[in-house]
DNA sequence: GGTTACCGAACGAACGTTCGAACGGAACCT
DNA sequence: AGGTTCCGTTCGAACGTTCGTTCGGTAACC
């Protein structure tokens, strides 16, 4: 009777259950550090079993960091649609990362510290994603300094040195102790946008507006990976 | 005649070399991805020849660690000393720390982003040094508090996404495009400086003074490693 | 009977580390 | 001065293990 170990019934299921397990093994043990048996031992599924779904080693970093990428990347853009004002646009930027940040830290870590593990197509596809959410950040920044209210300084410093603070907290944040992703965000954005704007622009945020009551319906859904 | 193929003339300075090859494979290729015959071949010392100037692969790595950690919080020290006023206190650290970054790229990258590869004693002895590090931060930003210049904020927060905005540069700096350590130095302490201080204390920076000048004696010393 | 799902066993290559021997110069003895 | 011992260096070759991947097959379902 080979019952397989995690039962499933849509196909494709157990391949999510692969990259799950598999991003936590990376995690664990960095891209290099982990071996395939590591994940095989860990998803259930046997060695030559996990061939079945992936071609790679190389195919498993991808899939986790593409759709993470992809994932955060698209929230982002719906949670912008509508969305005028800069200086609020950005709040809603460092919430979106941070609030994904702590809802999936595994996945996170994965892509902040594999960054340079994938090559060739891989590594430009997700380096394109990227690009991308990075040209994003620094758009909302150009808007804010064409109104007038951002000091003097460089955009990509700026910019690089804010996902420096968002996605550096991997090295540090305990879900037990640190704050969680509502006044995580808020401390982060502020530090940002005081840091950045002139003390007598009109644009200056007017008090502490936490951007993290709206829109939090169906906080629960499932999320694959 | 079986001469050395790099030739040296005190003992111990080919451990010198050694570590210094080993610091760019690790670098290049990540810990786990470096392989001891990697670094033999950058060194031009034989596999077995490496032996006798290490224990291990850990060591390698806990040898660079150790000693750019020790470097950096040393050079700190001696700068911090003699300063009193806070805010003068936290330019230095930032200039200290991104001044060691650019002119030590390597080091710091391999500091940054294997800060999980070493175990047991190595990694307890290099984690106390960080954790002084840490601490030393902490202790300025308490005394900027205490000087009542500081919004409200968690200070773990607070240091720890300066550190995020510092560190995170080895992701992104290119010498060849960016700003030097002195401007970036600059961008990034008033960053954080604006974005943690209120806006009507008289703590708050007049304007832009810049640490770099001062005691920018000695700059071409050897430093080690 | 063909397709899909899965696995035990094995492949060759690469891994970190060790072994035994050779080299070269300093120190010591006669 | 010449011979001998010794020790810090250096290395080719090999150790046993683990690596990513593949092969050939079985079992179940349409």
């Amino acid at each position: 009777m080979p019952r397989p170990s995690v039962p499933q019934r849509e196909p494709q299921e157990k391949l999510q259950v692969i990259l799950r397990h598999a991003a936590q093994v990376f995690c664990d043990k960095g891209y290099e550090g982990a071996s395939i048996r590591d994940i095989s031992r860990a998803s259930g599924v046997s060695l030559a079993g996990l061939y079945h779904y992936i071609k790679s080693k190389q195919e498993l970093l991808y899939l986790i960091q593409i759709h993470t990428f992809k994932t955060i990347v698209a929230r982002l853009e719906k949670r912008l649609a509508g969305v005028s004002e800069p200086v609020e646009k950005l709040r809603i930027l460092v919430h979106n990362h941070l609030d994904y940040f702590l809802q999936h830290p595994v996945e996170m870590k994965v892509l902040a510290h594999e960054d340079e593990a994938l090559e060739g197509t891989f590594r430009k596809e997700v380096l394109e994603v990227k690009r991308r959410y990075v040209e994003i950040a620094l758009e909302i920044f150009e808007e804010m300094r064409k109104a007038g209210a951002v000091r003097r300084l460089n955009p990509r410093v700026a910019v690089l040195s804010l996902f420096g603070m968002m996605n550096w907290t991997y090295t540090w944040h305990r879900a037990a102790a640190d704050p969680q992703a509502d006044a995580l965000a808020e401390t982060i954005a502020g530090m940002f946008l005081h840091g950045v704007m002139n003390g007598h622009g009109d644009a200056r945020p007017k008090s502490v507006r936490p951007v993290a009551a709206r829109l939090r319906n169906r906080r629960a859904r499932a999320d694959n990976l």
